[in-house]
DNA sequence: ACAAAATGGTCAGAAGTTCTGACTATCGTG
DNA sequence: CACGATAGTCAGAACTTCTGACCATTTTGT
C-alpha cells in the first residue's frame, strides 16, 4: 500500500547510478583530472588493483575490447594507466593504474565514500544495508561477468 | 558481517540496471522492433502517456536537448512516435507514442513484467519491495529531473 | 505595457564513442 | 602437432553526443 510509485525499478536503478557517476566525475575534474572523460573512467574505475586483461574490462564495462582498447590507448595517453605484458600468457597484457592513475584513483574512492556517506545517512544504515543485500542477491542473476 | 562485498554501490546498481536494458531491447527486437537503438529505446522509454516535450525528455535522459532530438527525430522516422503542438505553449511540441510505437511500448511493458517478476522470484518479495522502497528513497537526493 | 531575461526548440558542425569485420600471435587440447 | 579457442590490434564505418549560434514565444520586472 505504500509503494505506488509505479517507476519501473530499471529506472529506480538509472537514477542513482548516473547521479553516482556524475558525482564521481565532477569530483575527479575538481581535482585536476578534467581530461577524464565518462567513457574512459568507465573503463578505469573497472581495472583491478593487480591490473586487468583487455578482455576483462571489455566483458565487465560491456563494450567490445576493441572499445575497451580504444579508451585504455587514451587513459595510457594522459598516463592514467601502462600497458605491462602478462607474465602468465604471451598473447596478453595487463593494464595496469600508473601515474596520475594513482592519484585519480584516490580521489574517485573519496568521491565515492562520500556518496555512500551521503546514502547511507539519508537512507539510515538498515536500509543502506538492504539495499547493498538486494542489489548483491540479484547481481547473481544479472551479471554477465560474474 | 555477512555483507563482505567490496563492490561499489554503483557498481552493484550498474549491473541489473545494463542487463535490463539488455534484455528489454533483445525482447523488443524478436517481436519485431530490431530497428531500435539503445540510445533510441532510453528515450522513448521516457514518453509519458499524455506526451511529452522534448526538454523533458533530455532532462530525464540527461542528455542535451539537441540529442534527445536527434534521436525523437528517429523514432518519428520509424514511426514511433510523433510531434504535436503543444496547445499550452506555441513554443513547445509534444511528443506522443504513435503508430508502431504503441505496439512496441506494449511489448517493452511485456519485457519489463517479466523482468520484475524474475527479480522478485529470485529475491523474495520482502527484499523486492526494500529493494524498490531504497532506490525511491534514493531518487530525493539523485534525481536532478526530480 | 514593454524591455529584458528565460524557455523551447532547431540547425550546423565537430568530436567522441562504439561497432563490425578481418587479421596476427599464442594457448590449450586431443 | 594440428585445430579450435583466446588475446589483442588495425581499419573503417556508423552511431551518439556535444558545443555554439540562432529564432520564436513566454515570463518577469519595472
Amino acid at each position: 500500500m505504500t509503494d505506488a510509485d509505479p517507476s519501473p525499478t530499471p529506472l529506480l536503478l538509472f537514477i542513482p547510478y548516473r547521479y553516482a557517476e556524475n558525482a564521481s566525475l565532477a569530483h575527479l575534474a575538481s581535482q585536476g583530472f578534467g581530461d577524464l572523460t565518462l567513457a574512459q573512467a568507465r573503463v578505469f574505475a573497472r581495472i583491478a588493483d593487480s591490473g586487468s586483461r583487455l578482455t576483462e574490462l571489455a566483458e565487465s564495462a560491456q563494450v567490445t575490447k576493441q572499445t575497451a582498447g580504444y579508451m585504455v590507448d587514451q587513459l595510457e595517453a594522459g598516463r592514467y594507466v601502462e600497458r605491462v605484458p602478462d607474465p602468465t600468457d604471451a598473447r596478453a597484457r595487463l593494464v595496469r593504474v600508473a601515474g596520475r592513475g594513482e592519484q585519480a584513483r584516490a580521489a574517485a574512492m573519496t568521491a565515492l565514500q562520500e556518496l555512500e556517506s551521503a546514502w547511507a545517512e539519508h537512507l539510515g544504515p538498515r536500509r543502506m544495508a538492504a539495499l547493498r543485500e538486494a542489489l548483491s542477491a540479484l547481481r547473481e542473476i544479472t551479471d554477465p561477468y560474474l
